[in-house]
DNA sequence: ATCTCACGGTCTACATGTTAGACCAAGTTT
DNA sequence: AAACTTGGTCTAACATGTAGACCGTGAGAT
């Protein structure tokens, strides 16, 4: 399974893999939708998030930073201050996930009873 | 960080958080792609997917199940088999997500591009 | 004048999540 | 009868994420 066998040898950058691969994951969503607003400090953006440490903000941001979602500002005062503000490319993600958001709301409620329905099948 | 200051006792079931925990991960998101085109046993998704683990595949297809994503059908042949298929709320899902890979795959030229020159920029 | 806090991190030790691979029972193929 | 198939579960190794200490500088409180 580490080898991935000759026959379906698709280990070439599938975009699809290589971007979800990426943004698929709790925090770079997290930290893009609190960036949607507008620019923000490290610290702003860790009493935004509420319950992310901070070498994960830090790592996150970084590769977000990479792959151009973001731009980090360091002004060289002190105490120093870094502001992350989304790119062009990390505003127009924005519209496909905010259609997540959208169906996120409109079936939170469905999700919650199929979890009371299954939890009632249980026993 | 464990315990929210009281100010701030957002821990009532935001939905969007809720929701993204969910299916903010990588398998989840690849399972209901793979699913997408139809049915499949369980064997067939690990082979779809490639590279996931049958622990991770059985725990998330549980999780998604729970959820109302989708309906696990055990025909009690021998050996088994075990169907998977998205329900409507799981097809319903994949509107939204459709958006996504679709932009993905437009923008990934520009995120590999913003990778090279952050690469250029190390040095 | 010293004590403490804020800033944006990094580092380290520990906790949690993920993986590969053995194992299961029973029927079908070799 | 030996080996392979099915959909998992279990375990031990490994990868990832966490909390919290720590850093140096400057400002405000005591």
């Amino acid at each position: 399974m580490t080898t991935v066998p000759d026959e379906e040898m698709f280990e070439q950058p599938c975009p699809i893999r290589d971007v979800l691969d990426r943004i698929g994951n709790q925090w770079s969503l997290l930290i893009l939708e609190a960036l949607a607003p507008g620019t923000l400090r490290f610290n702003a953006l860790m009493r935004e998030i509420g319950d992310i440490s901070k070498q994960m903000l830090s790592r996150t941001l970084k590769q977000l930073e990479q792959d151009g979602f973001i731009t980090r500002t360091l002004y060289p005062e002190v105490p120093p201050r870094v502001e992350y503000t989304l790119t062009p490319l990390g505003r127009s993600f924005l519209e496909p996930m905010q259609q997540l958001v959208v169906w996120a709301d409109t079936h939170h409620g469905a999700i919650v009873a199929a979890r009371t329905r299954y939890q009632a099948l249980q026993e």
